[in-house]
DNA sequence: GAAATGTTTGACCAAGCGGTCAGGTTCACG
DNA sequence: CGTGAACCTGACCGCTTGGTCAAACATTTC
């Protein structure tokens, strides 16, 4: 928001080093777990030095969290009015299960920030997400209201949506304590099934 | 496990008192976040009066943790075999989804843990927990076999369920930032949407 | 190649942390 | 009502925390 955008060359790749390893300590600590010896460790700096390219440990968390709330709306963005209401939905489910498969720490992050109260990002929630979301739901009750799509709640569409595919990320130990530590096609399994189970609910009669 | 039952009655009141404090500040800001003076503030003792009840920061976790565990699995034991499947299911998301509106707090508490790896659970999660799934599984696989279930992946869908409930208590700053602060309706909503959409996707063609 | 600017660090600080302890207070019980 | 056990607390301790700073070291620029 305020801030410029870095200048030498130096900036730009020592910024990303302590945001690469920001994001990996808070997102397995949440923010007060988190301390600025273990990020400037995981950077290969020394703690002054993180201090020098960012004024604190909130607005390395900061940084982070701006940074992402794009990456994480875009998928909702996506869906298209002038599709098919049931494929659309689908492909919405697969594309939010990729991100929790490719960005897992990105998720945790938000998972963190957001079971302890969401107090760093409540305006974010309550302004643009809420916002993009009212819009989508209003899409897919229209959906709904010509047929096109079994009747349901589209907010709580939407949470069930988020919830069944984040939760790959977010619950990663659980869900890898239960089924093994290794099984390699878990995510494939979850894709498949998220798939028939969406579709079979959503489909109207 | 090792603890014997406290003998006097203030001890057990105390420690209740504690454990209730204990609650309220662990799944707000986590193990880390949480400072024993927070603690000891929140049940109006000293804080070497909280240590007085218990050996370490890390006994009163456990205790929570350890008491927890049974309360939280206890909807999946009543998943009875003798029942009609899609019924015994959707009263298995209700249930949880009720615990999710009743125990919000201790939801919580374990998303914590296990956003962060459930470093402090992970044996409980692999030990009975696991087995208690695996259980309940064949049983779910067994009703989809008898083509009394539509064909699911049953682990898939036990983690759908949770996901969906517990979506509720733990991301509830997310769900009143979108539905508005004061919906008073929306746990009923959710369970509507919840049964309707279980049945649907459940129920064998 | 030297001055100016940008980068890095060891040493340090105040505050907060989990936990201890000696001793005072309250309680149960004969 | 006396006494021993249970309960409680202020003061304190060693350690970690986020953050500062002066000075050393690089890098760019002219």
């Amino acid at each position: 928001m305020t801030s410029v955008p870095p200048k030498t060359r130096i900036q730009k790749r020592n910024r990303e080093i302590i945001l690469e390893a920001a994001l990996e300590v808070f997102s397995t600590h949440g923010f007060r777990g988190a301390t600025l010896d273990q990020i400037a460790q995981e950077a290969g700096l020394s703690k002054p030095n993180v201090l020098y390219y960012f004024a604190s440990k909130e607005a390395i968390h900061s940084a982070l969290l701006d940074g992402l709330m794009d990456t994480w709306l875009a998928p909702l963005h996506e869906l298209d009015s002038a599709g098919e209401p049931v494929e659309e939905l689908v492909a919405y489910v697969l594309h939010k299960l990729r991100l929790a498969r490719d960005f897992p720490r990105e998720s945790r992050l938000f998972a963190n920030e957001i079971v302890q109260g969401a107090p760093r990002i409540r305006d974010q929630i309550e302004g643009p997400l809420k916002a993009l979301v009212d819009e989508k739901a209003a899409q897919i009750a229209a959906w709904a209201r010509a047929g096109r799509l079994a009747p349901v709640d589209p907010h709580h569409l939407i949470f069930s949506i988020w919830a069944t595919t984040q939760h790959y990320a977010d619950f990663d130990a659980q869900v890898r304590g239960i089924l093994g530590p290794d099984d390699p096609a878990h995510f494939d399994n979850a894709a498949a099934f998220l798939t028939e189970f969406y579709r079979r609910a959503l489909t109207p009669d």
